[in-house]
This record gives structure tokens, C-alpha cells and sequence, in this order.
DNA sequence: GCTGTTTTGTAAAGCTCGAAGCGTATGTGG
DNA sequence: CCACATACGCTTCGAGCTTTACAAAACAGC
């Protein structure tokens, strides 16, 4: 009748409470003794103990056969978190490839797919290819779309809250693919489309460069230029899901910096125009004075771009990813010196550790979190695949 | 010894946690009765009875006498949230004036005080104004330091975190002048520092025009630019206190767009620069040719740096805010189709509805939230001021 | 003015959960 | 084989919430 202002709580769901703090606890450190629980938890060693007999016999948690030990005294009984109870996908759809990775609830990557597509591909024959990447994955891995309790696949262009590319991508007809509606007859469980870039940014705190820093600007530098958001820990996708298209904007001149490159005077007419950035990295590493002068109008493109960012969100950390972040030993110290002339406090600046790989770990970690705020605001039942609230029927 | 990774909860907590649960019930909808609290809060009418005796003992709440009981039934007991418990301060510390208001904990003002200071006062003469009106203030509404348990100082320019104008501000002498320290003196209770610019962004989404939403730019427009930025329902500071300081970056021409006003052909030469702007909006209003395309060019500019920050945080409302904003009439539909003409996804654009009293208006929400912060963390025990923990000694 | 109705206030019983304490089990080291 | 250290598991206790039941207070209608 009346919408609740705030739930009380009453004694199950302490209980419930309790069970999840001991499961993030368990999750923590793990393998975990019941004494170490109840010391992290701060509560008591018989009330973790018939909490960790509840998490095994649901599913959660499981028993490990005793090791070495070698403190003295009885050994301990050591719980770990099931974290094979459930998995989740996460795909890279890319112009050039569709890579697909299965994951379980630790993030532990199972089984991994990876398909070339050609950078002209149709959405028919690219929606073919997520497909049959998917399918062999799951089969390789043993599993069913059953077994999967959460699924995200990444894209180029802003993608908007119902999980459709609405606004632009350079992926060839493209535009409005309902990718959750085309998963949606396959899987029960919650589907998530996210904007390549963004994900990237994910990827970088949860095993890359930023894993320390909880406001970090990612700048993914490339044949296209973007950008992702981590403001307090939190992924930021802003109000219609367009956060970080900054690169729109002409005066910060991200649309056509990388054309520093490509049109650099020397590039051999041998080089076509996808490799044509390699060859004057490598040939500013080399000496090249007009590969040199290229490489610095670039960066002083980039800067203005990121100092825009820098100065709006004064974050802790700036990441520089994207394919051209493989030559960032060239990049990363003139990019320093700019945004050092232009912000008024300056970020650290990080290049990206992780490879081609960052966004399908994004879509995994996505997938993930997505598990995560599940069972941490539903409570935990039983060890299932949550199954999507509704399904917008929508075509694709 | 071990950090703990999350409190469990024992008995009390919960008490306290459904203590809190009615508290915020009450103070949604004053005044309540029993049975209204049990249904908003989900808790048994007995459980909320206890509860809510316990906070009247407390002195969080309130008994309200009976009146008019259009119902038929026993007559049921009124409980209000006894707002006057504690009060807060929030001042506002221009160019021109310093003004303080004090409110109690519903955010309703008990007293204000304006008083005018030289723009060319320097720091010392500044701050003694700053302490005469604090003191006029409290002792008009018949207060004690003691009383107050929280005080929020707006100033101009970024603030780090330590509560400091480390970057630049236009009161002349005011870098690192330690607002903290000096009323740390008086006040036990915390003390805040905070862009003025941020400030007023709290106070239009608290009681402006704002209030309906989540993910806000507010952009400041007068004759210094700024902006403050609410995403996610949150004053966003940044990881160093500088965010929404972008218009210190020339490409975006914020630094320069007030000129097109204070430089307008046909200005008199009667008019003082300070109120070249308010002659040329006045003279554009009623048709004249080259104030209106002084307006215009204004807007432009403005629309760059505005179109920068949509663009890169994708919020659901733009505010148009500060002392031009008087003039909204003429300036809010070209800026519309200014942002149209550079943004991905539109949001809707707002001129503030709050006057010369935002900043102070945000500084005592900000005061609000820190007392409800330590609230709703450090639960209630009984209605007394709260202390500052550490007390960096710093001079001033 | 009395009675019935309706809603609130209050008391008692029962249940669940966690804390504390204590005896027992199971290892290591001498 | 014995002493010791640590972990397990049982029992007791207390706190807090819910349910149920009953008393109290006001109004409507006769």
C-alpha cells in the first residue's frame, strides 16, 4: 500500500545479513578457518560457525580437505566460497573480432573464444558470429545457457539504458541492434550491453593499472578516441547512458588527432592506413623527426581532450589505454608535460596494463557485479541463475 | 588487529538500525502515528512502539498534543522528529558579502544575517566580518557555539580536502587561508569548507530547480564561470577538491565569454564594469542590435564548455545558475539550441530558481548531511552535538 | 445517556538469533 | 605416553521482534 520508507529488519533477515558478511568475508581471504571469519566479521565464533554449516549445505561454500598444518592445536576446518557454483559471460564484440570469456563467480576465467570477423561485416553475419562464439564456448566449457547467471557483451557507441546502440558506432549497420532482445530468447538470466570503452575502464580497476584508485578517467586512444568513468568506485554511465563522449565535441579536438598520424609526411604508401600509426611510432622511436612531430601533435590533441576530463572530474587517476597505449613509452611523458600546463591539480598518469583483451574482462566483470548487487540485495537462497525481472519484447 | 571486511550485526545493532529505520520514517512524514510508522517501516506495531517511546525519552522525538481526530477510533498518538535537537550553520563568504544562516535539523531557518564587505577587504578583514556575523547570528537566535553541530563555509574557488583555497580564488589574499583552523577555535563540532559553485549545485537539487533529479550539472554564469556537478544523487568533489574547475581550460572560452557582455559596443561609459553585463542584457531585451549579438556570442561560448561537461557526464538536467542567470529569459532557448547543435543526447536545461541565497542555502545542506552522515553511521545514542575527530593543527 | 464499533495502546507468550561459557576432540611437541 | 594448544560443539542466557489477546479511548447512532 504505502511504499516503504526504509525496511526494518527483523531477526531471519539478520540472520540473512549476517550470512552475506560472512560470505564477503569468505570471498575476501579465502580459504577461511570459522575463527577467521568470526574475527573479520566481528562476530561470534558458534554464530559464524552455524552460519558457514547453513553456506555449505546450500551451495554456497564448500569444505577443504585438510592440508598442512602447521600451526599446532586441532586444525581448523577451512571453508571457501563456491565460486563454481555459478559463471557468467562476457563478450567483446569489436570490429574486427568477437571474443567471448566464461568466467565463475571469482572471476576465475574457464574457458575463453575468440573469432575474427571481417571490419565490414553486416549486423546479420555479426550477430551470427556472437552466436556461434557463444554457443562454442558454453559447449566447450560443458555448459548449458542454463548455467550462466549473468551475461554482458560490449560495443562500440553509447549505449543506452535498454541495452540498444542508440546514438552512433562505426560497426556497419549497427545502429539499434537490440542485442539484449537477440540474447533474450536464449537466456534466462539478466543481459547487459555496454559501450566498449566503458568496460575497459571496469577491466583497468578490477586487474589493471587502476586497481588502487577509486576516481579514475580512462582514455582509450586509438583510430577512435573515448573515454570511461570510474567516480567513487562506481562505473558511471551518466542519465542516458552517453557519459563519456566528450570526443563528440570538436574544440577538444579528439576526432581528428589521430589524423597527426595517419597523414604523417613519410609513411611509405605501402603501409595501409590501419597500420599507418604503428609505422610512425616505430619510426619515432627510431628518430624520425617528422614521425617525432606527428607523434607530439597527436599528444597535444589528446591532452585537451583529457585535461577537459581531468578538470571536470579532478580524478586520482588517469589511464591511458587503447591500441595506440602499446606505444605509450613514447606518449606518456609529453602527455605528463600537457596536462601538467593545463589542469589545476594533477592526476596521476598510468598506461593501460591490460591488452586486446580489456573489454571482454570488463563485460566479465559487468557480469559479475551485476551477480553481486543480486545477492547482495535479494539474499541469499539457494546457489541459482537469477532470471531477468521483465522482458522488453522488442525487435531487433 | 584483523581490518574487518564487514560488521556483522548482533542484536543491538539491529535495535539501532530499526531505531534509525523509524527515524527517517518520522522525519518523511511528520507528524506519524504508530501504526503509520509500522506500515512504513515493515516493523510490528508493538516493535515501533517501544522504538518510538525510547526516542521521545531520548530526545529524538516528540509528542504531539491531540488535535482535531477526523477518524473515528481511539485517538492515536503523534510522534514528530525533534528537529530542533541540534542546528546547523551555513555561511556564505563573497566577494561582497558574508552571509549565515542557521537552520534546525529539518533544514528550517531560524536566523540569517547578511552583512557587506569591500570586494578589495583583505583576508584578516574577511574573516573578523566572517566572525562577527557567525557571533551576530548565533546570539540572535539566542545560541551558544555548543548548540551548533555542524558549520559549512562557502568560498570561492577549489577547496581540497583538508578545507583549504589551495588553486586560486579571487578574494584577494585568501590562498590558504584555513577556514577550518580558525573556527576549529570556536566550534567542536565538524566544520566544512566548499566551493561556493558546488554549494549552490546542492542547493537547487535540495530546493531549487533541481529536485527532481539524480545527475545534475550546474553551470555557474556571471562574471567568473564554474560549475558543480551532482551525479548519482552525490555533490561530486573530486579526488583532490577541484572537480567542475573547467573552466580553467582557454579551449572550452569560458575565461573569455563574459568579455563579449563587458565589451559590448554602446555600453555608457556611466556604467561600471560590474554592471556592464545586467546594462547589455536590459539593452538586448529591448532590441538592441548589438547587445543582443553580445548575448548571442555570450551564449556561444558558454554552450562549449557546457556542451563539454553534458558530453562527458550525460546528466539529466542542466541548471543554468549564478548572477546572469537573472536573465535566463534571453539567454536559456539559445543555449537549448546550442547544446542541441553539440550534444549526443540532449538533457533538459533549467534556470535556477534560487536567488543570491543558494551558496548559503547549499552550505547548510551540507552541514545537514554531514550531521545525518554521522547519524545514520555512527547511530543514535542521545541528541548531543557531534565532535570533529582529528583536529589537524594548522595555521591560519 | 447508553451501546456498538473502530482504532489505538499494552501486556504476555513464543520464537529466533547471537553472546558467553565450558567441556570435548584432535592435533603437535617433548 | 603426556602436556599443551587450538578448534569444535553443546548449553545457557539475554535481547529483540512477532503474534495474539485484551483493555482503553473516542465517535456514531439510538
Amino acid at each position: 500500500m504505502t511504499e516503504l520508507v526504509t525496511a526494518g529488519a527483523d531477526l531471519p533477515r539478520l540472520r540473512e545479513l549476517n550470512s552475506l558478511s560472512v560470505v564477503r568475508a569468505l570471498r575476501a581471504h579465502p580459504p577461511a578457518t570459522v575463527t577467521e571469519l568470526s574475527q573479520r566479521t566481528g562476530l561470534s565464533r558458534p554464530a559464524v560457525d552455524v552460519i558457514a554449516q547453513g553456506l555449505v549445505t546450500d551451495g554456497w561454500a564448500s569444505l577443504l580437505e585438510p592440508g598442512a598444518n602447521s600451526v599446532v592445536g586441532r586444525p581448523a576446518r577451512r571453508y571457501q566460497f563456491r565460486a563454481t557454483a555459478g559463471h557468467v559471460i562476457g563478450v567483446d564484440v569489436g570490429a574486427h573480432k568477437v571474443l567471448a570469456l566464461i568466467a565463475d563467480l571469482d572471476g576465475n576465467i574457464v574457458r575463453s573464444l575468440r573469432h575474427s570477423v571481417a571490419a565490414d561485416a553486416g549486423p546479420a553475419a555479426r550477430l551470427a558470429e556472437l552466436d556461434a562464439v557463444v554457443n562454442a564456448c558454453l559447449s566447450e566449457a560443458g555448459m548449458t545457457p542454463s548455467d550462466i547467471w549473468a551475461v554482458t557483451v560490449g560495443v562500440t557507441g553509447a549505449v543506452d539504458a535498454a541495452g540498444r546502440t542508440s546514438f552512433f558506432t562505426p560497426l556497419p549497420g549497427w545502429q539499434n541492434v537490440d542485442l539484449t532482445a537477440h540474447l533474450g530468447g536464449r537466456f534466462a538470466c539478466p543481459i547487459l550491453v555496454e559501450n566498449d570503452c566503458k568496460l575497459a575502464t571496469l577491466a583497468e580497476r578490477w586487474k589493471g593499472a587502476a586497481s588502487d584508485a577509486n576516481d579514475i578517467v580512462y582514455v582509450l586512444a586509438g583510430m577512435r578516441t573515448g573515454a570511461g568513468l570510474i567516480i567513487d568506485g562506481i562505473l558511471r554511465r551518466g542519465f542516458g547512458g552517453a557519459a563519456g563522449e566528450l570526443g563528440a565535441l570538436k574544440q577538444v579536438r579528439w576526432l581528428d588527432a589521430p589524423a597527426h598520424l595517419q597523414n604523417c609526411p613519410g609513411v611509405p604508401g605501402t603501409v595501409g592506413p590501419d597500420d599507418a600509426a604503428a609505422w610512425v611510432f616505430n619510426a619515432a622511436r627510431e628518430g624520425d623527426k617528422a614521425a617525432r612531430r606527428a607523434v607530439n601533435r597527436y599528444v597535444k590533441d589528446l591532452a585537451v581532450g583529457t585535461a577537459a576530463l581531468v578538470l571536470t572530474l579532478d580524478p586520482q587517476v588517469v589511464i591511458f589505454g587503447g591500441g595506440f597505449s602499446r606505444s605509450a613509452d613514447l606518449m606518456l611523458d609529453p602527455l605528463r608535460r600537457e596536462l601538467e600546463r593545463l589542469c589545476l591539480r594533477m592526476p596521476e598518469v598510468r598506461a593501460s596494463t591490460l591488452g586486446a583483451d580489456a573489454v571482454a574482462l570488463g563485460a566479465l566483470k559487468l557480469a559479475l557485479n551485476e551477480v553481486d548487487d543480486r545477492l547482495f540485495s535479494a539474499g541469499l537462497s539457494a546457489p541459482v541463475a537469477p532470471r531477468r525481472a521483465a522482458t522488453p519484447a522488442s525487435s531487433g
